[in-house]
DNA sequence: AGGGGCTCTTGATCGAGGTCAAGTCGGTCG
DNA sequence: CGACCGACTTGACCTCGATCAAGAGCCCCT
């Protein structure tokens, strides 16, 4: 990506005597990337990562313009993609938690057509696209399983561009917060939200006000309890329900 | 798709003694498709191609949760997405215009997301997607084309989701409109809206009568001239420049 | 400890756009 | 031709969330 990785280093490859397996520092951020491959198209997959990272919070992983060469997933940490409005507003385009994959968006341009920063420490899966492409023309799992991202992804963008109420917003946005950590073998009632009310605002396109009114709601309904960054859900059914607009599951 | 296109026939190859050429039926649809691809590449797209239709105005082209198999390039006609909410109401996700392909959301799950219906009469080039991508393992230049073509509609998704004021979603409504149309050929400057109020309110979010006044201070400030479905731009620059904000070119 | 930043919260007011209601226009059918 | 029906327009009112303003809590720093 740009000029500010920390320390680089090669992947290694453990072998557990059954055949190749996915070295336990990677291995569950990479599986979006390698669901559905065999252990075979795993390896020759392996060889292309590049571990990088830590980025400090506030540090940039890349910038709007920038040349594209490479997506990522996350491994640690969450990162938040973002423009800049024409009157200098910024706008949130996303929050990507460990597992998933940015810089998806910048493949039509060969520019990444937005800035990606970490919002606490991030360490990240590095893959040179041009390498990844070509020996996704010779592992057609691999190939669908970019397709499925990407294809995926136009759906996560339509989400948010209903009218929906400030209520269904909020408790949408809990929810895939929460369904997103469980994939990942977090706990799904109890995490931090590691960005700011600002920042939730902005995605959410509501005020950072209102962010605070209808969380402050939601506590006082006994649906969360929330204590600065720190959020557990009591009721998730009734949360759900509220999101079920947006979600549409 | 589904089971209702009118008449198929196989794609005819003309051969204009400089080697094989696109068919001149579908030449400028599938341009989309073909971007960048050798006249060998494109012969090779060529045999996956299923001409469809006509669809008359208001057939489905396919409908949410039907099992995805192909992805289609609009040949003639505007296609609307949409799924209906939870109460029953219609969210229109985009329209296709002629040279533009539906059905690329639906990889993820193999399932359409949401429905496609004909606004006027349609023709369509259906690809079977499982040909496509084993083709698309052999010619490098048509994944890379695939790709782009996912990458580009995961940004168009997020071009809605921004809050932005009325004027400025139905400036760069129509400004898209406008550009969509004159890569293929049309007026840029003339055309036919071949949606209804309603559906482009759903579209931008907005109430079927604030899009009607929209376009009447629009017309009132001397930007278009609206009559019915037909709209002339008369201030491309002024337009262009209520539209900034949300096309960010 | 005591500032001095912040992030976040809470309250009061305002306005863009939604909603409701009533009309107008154009097209279609008996 | 006249009645009807749908798409569209126009006007009057109201609501949700933005904005403005002020205060509360937390953290870092000397």
């Amino acid at each position: 990506m740009s000029v500010s990785p920390g320390r680089r280093s090669a992947a290694p490859i453990a072998d557990d005597g059954d055949g190749l397996r996915f070295c336990s520092t990677c291995a569950f951020s990479d599986a979006c990337l390698s669901q559905g491959l065999d252990k075979a198209s795993l390896a020759e997959l392996h060889v292309l990562v590049e571990h990088i990272g830590p980025f400090a919070e506030g540090q940039h992983i890349f910038r709007e313009g920038e040349e594209f060469t490479a997506i990522a997933a996350v491994r640690a940490g969450t990162v938040k993609t973002y423009v800049m409005d024409v009157d200098g507003r910024e706008q949130v385009l996303g929050f990507f938690l460990p597992g998933e994959v940015i810089g998806l968006n910048a493949i039509h341009h060969a520019r990444y057509p937005c800035n990606a920063v970490a919002l606490d420490t991030v360490m990240l899966c590095r893959f040179s696209f041009p390498k990844m492409a070509m020996l996704a023309s010779r592992l057609p799992g691999l190939q669908q399983q970019l397709f499925r991202l990407l294809s995926e992804d136009i759906g996560k963008a339509a989400l948010l561009a209903g009218d929906y109420a400030a209520d269904a917003r909020m408790a949408a946005f809990v929810v895939s917060l929460s369904r997103r950590y469980q994939r990942r073998g977090f706990s799904a009632l109890q995490f931090n939200l590691t960005m700011s009310r600002t920042d939730m605002a902005n995605y959410l396109r509501l005020a950072a006000e209102t962010v605070s009114r209808v969380l402050r709601r939601f506590q006082d309904d006994g649906l969360v309890r929330v204590e600065r960054r720190a959020l557990e859900i009591l009721d998730l059914p009734r949360l759900d329900a509220l999101a079920r607009k947006v979600l549409r599951d």
